[in-house]
RNA sequence: GCCCGGAUAGCUCAGUCGGUAGAGCAGAGGAUUGAAAAUCCUCGUGUCGGCGGUUCGAUUCCGUCUCCGGGCA
């Protein structure tokens, strides 16, 4: 596994180069990773938390099997829809990835739109237990006969730092709270706190492709919710619908598009209604996605619609590499 | 041509028994520790269609015009 002892981050770029590139949606990011392989010695790794499932292909963007040829992504088409995963699966999936680059003498690419999972890399995660269906369940019962505001109050009871954190209408980080308490006996504040320096070990170049102009992205994503919909995702999602062991609370189907064509095929909204909501999910992606990068410090701004942009970020590259 | 409805925030609409107005959606900003393409928080001044009239005061009542529905000819 990881034997490499800690040094300067120069000298760590040089033995254990990690570069990242990461950006909203619609931006050309994997475009760019792809080209880059073709110019360099590096090996690409998905960070993305839609392109993980099997046949989702259209409404992911996933890069088809020509690109695919060209530049192989890891930790692609690793989980079946009716199958979850972490942000914690995908930091111990991607160093081991990392690892398995370096040792082949090559140059790791994490390309990707999954804020919190480059997080998860680069930061570390606390030790905790990892999400219990049963725990979950009895949370969810409790919740439909007291309330969410309940289980808010035990958990202001048994942890007033996180109940102060997260908001009573916050289903999701309260059920986690309560689950993780349940679990171990111990709060997620103390769990945070006993957290050890994870630090991802190398020192990674952090790219942001960024569309400067908001109205450019929007139409981007407008124009590439319809060339979806042109190159079959309603088949695509219907293959899904009649499996029958898929629902709309799964993470495969609430991913952004996928939701929306449910929502079609059960007849709750018409076509255009559906392609309206798919294109408004996507923008809104795109904007959470640009408040995590707006807050990341240390990443590098590479201008999408320079035509350029292969060469500037080679030269980035080139200065990292040093 | 006549009769009835409408015309208010980018969109769909509510409302003001006359004291210049507010929801949902969209949009913007923010949060983000095993579901994250998820989940959640914050943010609403707009000639209340035009012009007249009544009134201390009209988006609200009255008249008229314009436009959009629907009906009758």
């Amino acid at each position: 596994m990881r034997s490499l002892a800690p040094s300067g981050p120069t000298e760590a770029s040089r033995q254990r180069p990690v570069i990242c590139i990461m950006g909203a949606t619609a931006t050309g990011k994997t475009d760019l990773a792809v080209r880059l392989a073709e110019q360099l010695p590096c090996d690409l790794i998905s960070v993305d938390s839609a392109l993980i499932y099997r046949g989702m292909d259209i409404g992911t963007a996933k890069p088809d099997a020509e690109l695919l040829a060209r530049a192989p992504h890891r930790l692609i088409d690793i989980k079946d829809p009716a199958e979850s995963y972490s942000a914690a699966e995908f930091r111990s999936d991607a160093l081991q990835q990392i690892d398995s680059i370096h040792d082949a003498g090559r140059i790791p690419v994490l390309v990707g739109g999954t804020m919190l999972y480059f997080k998860a890399l680069l930061e570390g995660l606390a030790n905790l237990p990892k999400a219990d269906p049963q725990v979950r369940e009895i949370l969810l019962t409790q919740a439909e006969t007291e309330g969410w505001e309940a289980l808010h109050q035990r958990l202001q009871s048994i942890d007033p730092v996180s109940a102060q954190r997260i908001h009573p209408n916050d289903p999701q980080r309260l059920q986690r709270a309560l689950e993780v308490y349940e679990l171990t006996g111990k709060t997620l504040t103390e769990l945070w706190q006993a957290q050890q320096d994870s630090k991802l070990p190398f020192s990674p170049l952090q790219l942001n492709v960024d569309v400067a102009d908001r109205k450019l992205l929007h139409h981007r994503i407008e124009q590439r919710f319809e060339a979806m919909i042109e190159a079959g995702f309603e088949a695509e999602v219907a293959a899904l619908y009649h499996r029958g062991d898929l629902n709309p609370l799964m993470p495969s189907i609430r991913c952004v598009g996928y939701r929306q064509m449910w929502s079609y095929l059960d007849g709750e909204v018409g076509l255009d209604t559906m392609i309206e909501r798919g294109i408004i999910a996507t923008r809104q992606l795109a904007k959470r996605q640009l408040t995590w990068l707006r807050s990341w410090q240390g990443a590098q701004r590479v201008d999408a619609c320079d035509p350029n942009i292969l060469s500037n970020t080679l030269k980035l590259v080139d200065d990292y590499l040093i």
